[in-house]
DNA sequence: ATGTTTGTTCCATGACACGGAACAGTTCCG
DNA sequence: CGGAACTGTTCCGTGTCATGGAACAAACAT
């Protein structure tokens, strides 16, 4: 019953898009009646929601997520430093945390004419296509590495890397100059640099600006993107008060 | 069973904070038994996470959350004209929505210097309190203003307005001049302005900016917030893609 | 040491989730 | 139009699994 109902809702989890009753069926191997209850049940409670024939999620789940404590002190504190990130490249600005294998996107301040881009809050993307991904998987221990690297590397434009060596040594390269750069491996036209958060010496989460190649300029980037990694590393440390 | 769990997670939506399992059972009512499964449950999904003997919302309920459409959609094409509000204050920046006799918070913009607010995002506080809520009550149809005003008013500070002529009155102002205000009603020491966000004719959000009072010159951010919702309108009007 | 509170496990009972099947309502195409 | 193919909904007998009392174990207080 629980566990048939986080797999339902599971299935919206991509994208957050709508799905009519069948589909939600086909997604999930249950029965009919069985999702045709549990979706009644779940928009009943605020879950989902429903509009003519097709589910969506629901309200409720956006006021119980917007509280999870986790997500949400990180990202109140790390918020000034975006929004100073933000004015000073007037780009597409990310805050990250790695959950697996993946990166969890927890912010995303973009101005009017912002380009496409695959990251959404919520949403999750592959360590390696990612400067935020990267940039964590850098400073993590040598244990989650080995794992990314003897796995297939996923791809998610023909510019991302798969060949674990180029990987590894863009690792180092970033383990050494504390940033990680990407160029189209995420979204084509689009480069990033990205750098890690610290607290109590893991990098927990990474900040990072996203730009078209167009005007990608990594080197006057770098500074702005490193001061609000610091500066989120450091009001960790100082505490929540 | 999974009415159970929502009413488990329902305990959480004041602040997000943490409980253990005898404040569980007796906020929900269910048997300790049963809550001790349940929570197992969640834990074993995500929805809950555990740290020593303490409960908290998880990581899952956060992904999902993200990705309601509905709010994601509208915080999504309301975010740029947030930020220049943010930029042309530089004051706390809030976007919300109505919800019963409640405005729940889709966004909240802040610098270094944030006083204290009790407004959260997913968090809901009374309409009467907030300039949001005001802006949203003037525009919304005479049905709700009434059975607001029947109601008691719930009070935030001393100086929320429970008396129901004062604020008809001052609902009937913002009618005219497209914009609500609010001192100290929501939390001491502040004051807010506000404006109603229209989409398809009725007020579907509101914005606002909150200032210490010592600085708080309404008359100043007028035009940066009545700016800003007239451009997250037309933009909602522009429609989605 | 002793009582008290909290977390965990066990188990017999019964409620209710389950899915096959049959029905109704829509859409599609000839 | 009309029938075929699909989707959404309801019904109901079966069997499962959630339920909470009770007993136990751990942690804490005094």
């Amino acid at each position: 019953m629980l566990e048939k109902s986080a797999f339902l809702l599971d299935v919206f989890t991509p994208d957050g898009g709508a799905y009519r009753l069948t589909e939600l069926v086909a997604a999930t191997g249950l029965s009919k009646p069985t999702v045709h209850r549990l979706t009644a049940d779940l928009v009943r409670l605020g879950w989902l929601e429903r509009e003519g024939a097709r589910y969506r999620l629901g309200p409720k789940l956006f006021e119980l997520g917007s509280l999870v404590p986790r997500r949400r002190d990180l990202r109140e504190t790390a918020l000034p430093f975006l929004q100073d990130l933000f004015e000073a490249t007037r780009e597409i600005v990310h805050l990250g945390v790695r959950e697996d294998l993946e990166v969890v996107y927890l912010e995303r301040i973009h101005g009017h004419e912002a380009v496409w881009l695959p990251s959404r809050i919520g949403g999750r993307l592959p360590l390696t296509c990612t400067g935020l991904g990267k940039a964590m998987l850098a400073f993590s221990d040598a244990e989650l590495t080995e794992r990314v690297l003897a796995g297939p590397l996923p791809g998610l434009t023909p510019f991302s890397v798969t060949d674990p060596e180029r990987l590894s040594l863009s690792l180092e390269k970033t383990q050494v100059s504390g940033l990680a750069y990407e160029e189209q491996e995420a979204a084509e036209g689009v480069g990033c640099v990205a750098a890690p958060v610290f607290e109590g010496g893991s990098a927990v989460a990474a900040v990072s600006v996203a730009v078209p190649v167009a005007r990608f300029r990594p080197a006057r980037l770098a500074p702005a993107v490193r001061t609000a990694a610091l500066g989120v590393s450091r009001a960790l440390r100082g505490g929540a008060g």
